[in-house]
DNA sequence: GTCAGTGCAAACGGTTTGCATGTTT
DNA sequence: AAACATGCAAACCGTTTGCACTGAC
């Protein structure tokens, strides 16, 4: 896997090198993933998008984001009940949701090497550590929240 | 945290106890919750409820759910983009879901102590290691897939 | 010119809610 | 009798899909 995140240039002309046509709203998309460089909401992204491009519609963002998965050119998370958020592949790493803030924050790799082989020989399961994220406070509502 | 699950008259006890009426529909769900000591969705526990009290409504389920959960007497946890599934409070334990065959299987706390620690003291975040599952394959799926 | 890609609107699964009725206390 | 709890149907949110049209190649 990569280690940096991806440029819009490199996502595009990977796009392209799979046969798929590169469209406006496409360049929209990886424009506002690649500005961002964090883990947004199809909605947001499809709110971004928008402000330069009122009439793409969020299916048609779905599609993209889909797209792009399908080519490991970006991933998804899940956290607990709200939205799933998208970013650039790049960076190996896990995520960790903020139950109060419902901020996503990046969980360095490494940091799950020893759990994910003690949970291996406890139970079998074999994680994957990208595609849920980690549920819990961030530092700054453990404060507030207690 | 208690160190076993509840039993159906504790449960119910501890409704009452909070000024809560006791129902048709509270025992049934109380019962399924019981005597499957499982995890489930709430779609399960409303089918298992109906086999014997045809009418009770999926909302209602919900409802006593959640009437539960307000008093600590059941727990609810979500896994990737499924349904959350639903279990008595009881032992102290974390959650994992195969990607796969989405069975969700308990995780021993004592697991995520290192893990949490670690992950406290680089990034600040506290884990609730109960809320959200971890996301990875099962031992019998890892097998077939990979 | 062809076909992948798009916008729209409708459908989806899981869950929540408003309201009139029923049941526990 | 008075709350509280229920059933039903409709709404909700995030996401997916069918379809006719548009625009990249």
């Amino acid at each position: 896997m990569a280690q940096r995140t991806l440029t819009a240039q490199e996502v595009l002309a990977a796009l392209r090198e799979e046969g798929r046509r590169i469209t406006l709203p496409k360049r929209a998309v990886v424009d506002v993933l690649v500005a961002s460089d964090g883990h947004q909401t199809a909605e947001a992204i499809t709110t971004a998008v928008q402000r330069e491009w009122p009439d793409v519609s969020p299916s048609t963002v779905y599609r993209i984001l889909e797209e792009l998965e399908e080519y490991a050119l970006v991933e998804h998370t899940h956290a607990g009940h709200s939205a799933a958020v998208y970013h650039l592949a790049g960076r190996e790493h896990g995520h960790a949701t903020c139950e109060h803030c419902h901020v996503t924050f990046e969980v360095p790799g490494e940091l799950f090497d020893r759990f994910s082989r003690d949970l291996r020989v406890a139970t079998g399961f074999t994680l994957d550590r990208h595609h849920v994220a980690l549920s819990g406070l961030c530092e700054e509502c453990a404060e507030l929240v207690g």
